[in-house]
DNA sequence: TGTTACCGCGTACAATGTACACAGGTTGGG
DNA sequence: CCCAACCTGTGTACATTGTACGCGGTAACA
């Protein structure tokens, strides 16, 4: 038979650049932005390392081609809703998106070739605001506040790992060990009595300021 | 002459810690994290690579106490004012540093071995906010909320090289050139019109956004 | 004068991104 | 049906990186 022809079950499909960036996602998603080699993407997809560069042209094309593909993947509920709940709810989304891949927090913002759903986003978003009666100096100030706590929420709050209870107290028994006890008692008593606590919860944090934020905004709207 | 007696023009002064550490800041400043290389760092101190190992342990201990004295550039007046105005300078004085360390952005806190200039800011900003009569739960939130803001910021602002307004239109022509004209009206009304007037300055951004958290903070506090 | 600790150096190696030329299959024109 | 052009994946090769290892020279102290 041909190779053309062969069953769904073709242990190697054609490459194509959508496969190449997924399996480059994929694999920055699970070990980390370091650890996205070419080697180790052409290896998941069981090829050469060569053939990556017949869909990507360098290793940061491919990252250009990553973040875009996150972009798309921001819910953007645009519809009937008023500005607020649009706004939070993007939010929200963008947040999730950011905790489901890390190694991108750093450089949604900071690419020199936005790509279409880039674009697209921001657009949209920038639409509705306007659409709510922000004035482009409102819309400035309202998108650079919101992405701006997004972005750096993400960044303050997500590198860190812990997971558990158990890997933060290790982890701040690490921080402070080095140190005399009791030389930084505000941020120890900071770590024990609320960080450390079973019911604390880092979306409740999240969603906090982006409600302060939110009303501030409004009030500054009707004002 | 002995070398130790050598004066004060010593062609090359005996390395230390401190030397490489602040040899290493220079050059990411001038040319980013990405050209800090143990080689070019070496180079700077006309001192062969390995030398530098004699000092730091590894690249990575290299960028940890490099951090380190970035927070110690921060200014912490703390002394006799309110909380809120200690934020705020707090705030413009973290915002300054991450503008002459952009390289730093992503890194500040990320750090898994955090330095002692990193702890005693962090413990000096608690202690503030807990004298000012916040609780516990409410410094975390006055926290997370600030520095999410002040980092965001930082990196969604500062990764965009725009010096001039020349530079900022050239980039938008590039940014827009590879999609149909007026495919996204609501990003390029923005651009053209707010981003690129000539009166634009984003030091006016940040501190809007800073004192819109402020009063929020406030308003929940004496709630 | 010896001995010991330290410090900078030269060499070497593994891992990385990617340039280059090639090979095998696919395809379209005669 | 045949051959030429063309894709697309490959093998090899090289420059650049971080850093392990062991050497030699200098300083401090006996």
């Amino acid at each position: 038979m041909s190779t053309m022809a062969m069953k769904d079950e073709d242990p190697r499909p054609a490459l194509s650049r959508q496969r190449v960036v997924h399996a480059a996602i994929a694999h920055a998603d699970s070990a980390g932005l370091d650890a996205l080699t070419m080697r180790q993407v052409a290896g998941m997809l069981q090829v050469a390392p060569m053939a990556l560069y017949r869909h990507i042209s360098n290793r940061d094309d491919l990252i250009d081609a990553m973040i875009d593909v996150l972009f798309g993947e921001i819910a953007l509920p645009l519809g009937g809703t008023d500005w607020k709940t649009a706004m939070r709810d993007r939010a929200m989304s963008l947040r999730d998106v950011l905790a489901r891949h890390r190694w991108a927090i750093g450089l949604m913002e900071s690419r020199r070739r936005p790509g279409p759903a880039n674009l697209r986003h921001h657009d949209a978003v920038i639409g509705k605001l306007r659409s709510a009666g922000f004035d482009i100096a409102m819309v400035a100030h309202a998108y650079s506040l919101l992405d701006g706590y997004i972005y750096g929420f993400a960044l303050t709050k997500m590198n860190i790992p812990f997971n558990t209870t158990d890997e933060m107290a290790a982890m701040a028994q690490d921080m402070f060990e080095p140190f005399p006890a009791n030389e930084y008692p505000n941020l120890a008593e900071f770590v024990t009595d609320h960080v450390m606590k079973p019911g604390y919860d880092y979306g409740e944090e999240f969603e906090y300021g982006l409600d302060l934020i939110l009303n501030g905004l409004e009030g500054a709207l009707t004002a």
